[in-house]
RNA sequence: GGGCCUGUAGCUCAGUUGGUUAGAGCACCGCCUUGAUAAGGCGGGGGUCAAUGGUUCGAGUCCAUUCAGGCCCA
């Protein structure tokens, strides 16, 4: 013992004759330093417009950018959808396509606008579009400088802006395409309204959240005309949470194949009534009323009491009595009441019944004097439900009250509950291009294979499309009014817009005066222009025309979108209609959908929360680069499933960063071990290539032409794995460790250190190529210190070489594997011992059976030792079925340099020395 | 409530048309190394494949139901 320890302790007198690795790769990678330099050397070369003059001419792969939208910093969500494409263009660019990206920004809307609006009250039209348009270009510059940092690649000085005149033009244009082919329509018509943002709202644009509401019971006397026997006196019963909505009442329905009780109730007070109650909720409306069946008078189904009409409770007018399949046993009475100003059922209902849309309320969620009490005038909507209960306990129409959580419908960004309010608005009729719609998207190819069905129920279902909005930040709805009020919906004139908004932008809408639009456009005087934007869905789903279209450098259709999940009801699907209109087509060939980023428990994690909880957890991409750098991110993009829910956490990087510092440490070690080689000079032939080197260059064949498919495939994950398998398993644990002996102690230029240099050389270049698109500041950097002056981004991905397929070593070595799995139990066994310390410390008996294990190596004891990394081996054959081991201490003397204990050792004219570093010194 | 989808070791993921003892990397534990050293090697523990029921000689894989989660809608 005492002697291994001073053994230990002595400097090693021939250390200087070693070729220990040497390379200025740091270990330490110090990405948060690094890549900003990186970086401006990329942008100072333009690096960007190099690789697309380089790849000018090679077939085209046009990856679109759906536009994020102008608002907030960059979030762990958009990065991974933004590196996600990058990780398309890049490796596609790498595959020999040439891949240029425009990248672009939504953004005109709803959000924008609220905050300027928000921030001061009074603003005009023209100051509130200054306004928006400043914030917007702030996000843009805090965004784009975020998505350079993390090192996506594309045209960042050229992007695409929902707000140029350009694009805007173009979404006018294509609104007059809609005009022409007869789509667009106007109609009074309830909508989702935010009286907190004064404005009617997308279907996306709300959110359902938990809300308190007052629930009623109100009985509504049955008028005695044409009234049957036996509902005589009796009244119906609706159950509604929205009190406020009752002076709209018009209808009550009935579904009309549910049985109704009519009988006589009474309640704890004595009080008696003729009630209608659907049979199967009798339980739940004794229950919650008080009133319980005495006698049961008569059954009917719903269907028996169309026709008849109901007393209003405070009004002075009857409400109609009508059945409706939206009807439901689930809560209530099984009698709905109908507001066909306040609701889509109600709606629908009301115009197949004849009821007029009587919705009396403004955008600000007022009472107008339609309401017909006018107590409640100019009182907002959600202030009127407890005057309106006490109105109807004074009328004894008030069966019962509770309070009713349940998920409401709110404004996205105002939070505000929303109501249905029935105002005018303009409709794509999506009827008339429905069928062509779901004809296009099984020409499409959906990653992964659902999004077909998804997107094909969405469209298959979707309701005309809502397309105006009564904001101010936005493109211009291009009508006109007479002075009658009667609109001029018109092509012609909305290309004549079109023309003068490309040369001064859309704020010339909002600037100039009536009269001077009136004679722009070629209008009688008198006329004006309306005051609606379009959806900012019209915004994005118009890319295709105004980006595709216009940039020499794109065509349409895009071979690919990549967005998360939820577009498939938004921008795929506003780009699919608005293209079918355009040209009759699908704008995408193949559309890559990708999932939400969710946290460890598996809950989602958005921006939105983060305001709520002081605690949370810092979700902004810019928190992570500058902690771990843009290469752990993009990383943790390619180690996830992102067509799943996209797991993340901080521990998640750390996770990502064992990853790293594995592969940039093997890349370290290669690039130390290729000190003093001169490809040019130095390469060996393939035939002096020993076993090892033909086994790792044909596992290095494989990794490329599954690295090539995988990219190909967009399976960044399984690149992931490979690279990380080869470097830790194939590299680290067997090449590296096999090979150190002949690189750290053969002669300079000894023919074994030379081939296995050569090899090195090859997995190093390779490497660099197959990493660029993920690690693309780490592999660059390793680029560099394999000589090269250019970027590793200028070129290809390493070209295949069937030659290096070597299944004759492939074979040989997994048979060594199994021996060595052997030996090295054994050498474990021993070394939990304390009998030995390092493998070069043990004398090995192997013992094989008499079959198996045939292949010549097995005959080659010092290849054996070699790839055991073991200073001396014995084999014999028996008659066993397994191999096995024995370890035993070696007897031999350490050899100094190489720390082999061999029998040679103390008979060279280097006492110390072995036979191979005694002429290594010479 | 409806549509689409997901659920395999602590974590991220593989598991081909149902067929031996369910795999990998990371993490964890122990040992070695100090010539990849703020590195590297070796060995090891760890899973009733969300649950239940079914089809089958045989189910992680097929079917049904339930539970949990995501997106979209109501």
């Amino acid at each position: 013992m005492s002697d291994k320890k001073k053994e230990k302790d002595a400097p090693n007198p021939y250390k200087e004759t070693l070729h220990l690795p040497v390379t200025e790769f740091p270990m330490r990678a110090s990405l948060t330093e690094r890549e900003p330099q990186r970086l401006a050397k990329w942008e100072a070369q333009g690096l960007y417009q190099q690789i697309q003059e380089k790849r000018r001419g090679s077939r085209k792969f046009i990856l679109h950018d759906g536009p994020p939208f102008a608002n907030g910093d960059v979030h762990m969500g958009t990065a991974l959808n933004k590196i996600l494409k990058d990780l398309v263009v890049k490796s596609k660019t790498m595959l020999g396509w040439h891949a240029p990206f425009v990248p672009g920004w939504d953004c005109h809307g709803l959000p924008i606008e609220f905050r300027v609006v928000k921030e001061s009250t009074g603003l005009t039209p023209v100051e509130i579009r200054r306004r928006s348009e400043e914030y917007a270009r702030k996000y843009i510059d805090i965004q784009r400088n975020s998505f350079k940092r993390l090192g996506v690649f594309g045209d960042w000085e050229n992007p695409y802006l929902t707000l140029d005149p350009g694009y805007e033009a173009d979404i006018i244009r294509v609104f007059a395409k809609l005009v022409e082919q007869d789509l667009v329509y106007r109609m009074k018509r309830p909508v989702l309204w935010s009286y907190g943002a004064g404005t009617a709202l997308a279907e996306a644009e709300v959110e359902y959240k938990d809300k308190v509401s007052p629930a009623i019971y109100v009985a509504f006397n049955l008028a005695p005309t044409n009234l049957p026997v036996a509902l005589e006196g009796a009244s119906l019963v609706i159950w509604t949470t929205t009190p406020w909505t009752l002076p709209a009442n018009l209808g009550i329905a009935l579904h009309p194949d549910f049985d109704y009780v009519v009988g006589e109730f009474t309640n704890p007070e004595n009080v008696a009534a003729r009630f209608v109650v659907a049979k199967s909720l009798l339980n739940e409306f004794a229950s919650k009323t008080g009133f319980s069946l005495v006698t049961e008078l008569a059954q009917m189904k719903g269907r028996e009491f169309v026709g008849l009409e109901a007393q209003h409770p405070f009004l002075p007018r009857t409400s109609k009595v009508i059945n409706g399949l939206f009807v439901t046993a689930d809560t209530g009475t099984g009698q709905v009441h109908i507001a066909p100003g306040h609701g889509a059922d109600d709606y629908q209902a009301g115009r197949e019944n004849g009821m007029e849309i009587l919705s009396p309320v403004d955008g600000r969620g007022h009472y107008t004097a339609e309401v017909g009490l006018p107590d409640l005038v100019g009182k907002h909507v959600f202030q009127a439900n407890e005057p309106i209960i006490a109105l109807l306990t004074e009328k004894g129409a008030l069966l019962a009250r509770e309070s009713y959580a349940h998920q409401y419908p709110h404004c996205w960004r105002s939070k505000t509950p929303i109501i249905f309010r029935a105002v005018e608005q303009y409709f794509i009729r999506v009827e008339q291009i429905r069928g062509k719609a779901l004809e296009e998207i099984d020409r499409v190819k959906w990653l992964p294979a659902w999004g077909r069905n998804r997107i094909h129920g969405t469209v298959e279902s979707r309701p005309d499309w809502c397309i105006s909005r009564q904001r101010t930040w936005g493109v211009p709805l291009p009508v006109f009014y007479h002075a009658d009020g009667t609109p001029v919906v018109s092509a012609e004139v909305a290309r004549k817009v079109a023309d003068i908004i490309e040369q001064v932008g859309t704020n010339a809408w909002f600037e100039k005066t009536d009269a001077e639009w009136a004679e722009l456009v070629g209008l009688p005087e008198g006329t004006v222009k309306g005051n609606d934007t379009l959806d900012v869905w019209i915004d994005s789903g118009c890319s295709h025309v105004a980006v595709m279209d216009r940039h020499p450098e794109l065509h349409s259709p895009a071979d690919l979108y990549i967005e998360a999940t939820d577009q498939h009801r938004g921008w795929f699907q506003s780009s699919l209609m608005l293209s079918v209109v355009a040209r009759g087509a699908a704008p995408y060939k193949s559309v890559i959908t990708h999932g939400f980023v969710v946290d460890t428990s598996g809950k989602k994690v958005s921006k939105s929360d983060q305001g709520n909880d002081k605690n949370a957890k810092p979700m902004t991409a810019d928190h992570f680069y500058n902690k771990y750098g843009a290469d752990l991110v993009r990383l943790w993009v390619s180690s996830v499933d992102y067509q799943n829910e996209v797991p993340f956490s901080e521990e998640l990087f750390q996770q990502a960063s064992e990853s790293y510092r594995r592969l940039r440490n093997t890349l370290r070690v290669l690039l130390g071990n290729l000190d003093g080689f001169d490809a040019e000079k130095d390469a060996a032939d393939p035939d002096q290539f020993t076993l090892v080197d033909r086994w790792i260059l044909s596992q290095l064949e494989n990794l490329k032409q599954e690295c090539r498919e995988a990219y190909d495939a967009y399976d960044f994950r399984k690149v992931f794995v490979l690279i990380n398998q080869f470097c830790a398993v194939d590299l680290s644990a067997l090449y590296v460790d096999i090979t150190k002996d002949r690189l750290y102690c053969d002669a300079t230029s000894g023919l074994r250190r030379r081939a296995t240099q050569t090899a090195i050389h090859r997995i190093t270049d390779a490497l660099c190529r197959l990493l660029a698109p993920i690690l693309s500041f780490t592999a660059d950097e390793a680029w560099e210190y394999l000589g090269h002056q250019t970027s590793v981004h200028l070129e290809d991905f390493p070209e295949l070489d069937p030659s290096y397929v070597n299944p004759e070593a492939t074979a040989a070595v997994q048979e060594l594997l199994k021996v060595r799995a052997v030996i090295q139990q054994a050498i474990e066994k021993a070394r939990q011992e304390k009998r030995i310390g390092s493998n070069l410390e043990a004398t090995v008996e192997l013992t094989l059976p008499e079959s198996g294990f045939q292949h010549p190596v097995f005959e080659a004891l010092p290849t054996l030792e070699e790839f055991f990394i073991l200073s001396v081996l014995t084999i014999k054959r028996t008659d066993v079925t397994e191999p096995s081991a024995v370890v035993l201490e070696s007897p031999h003397q350490k050899c100094a340099r190489c720390w082999k204990h061999l029998p040679a050792v103390g008979h060279q004219p280097h006492a110390d020395l072995c036979d191979r570093c005694d002429e290594a010194v010479a």
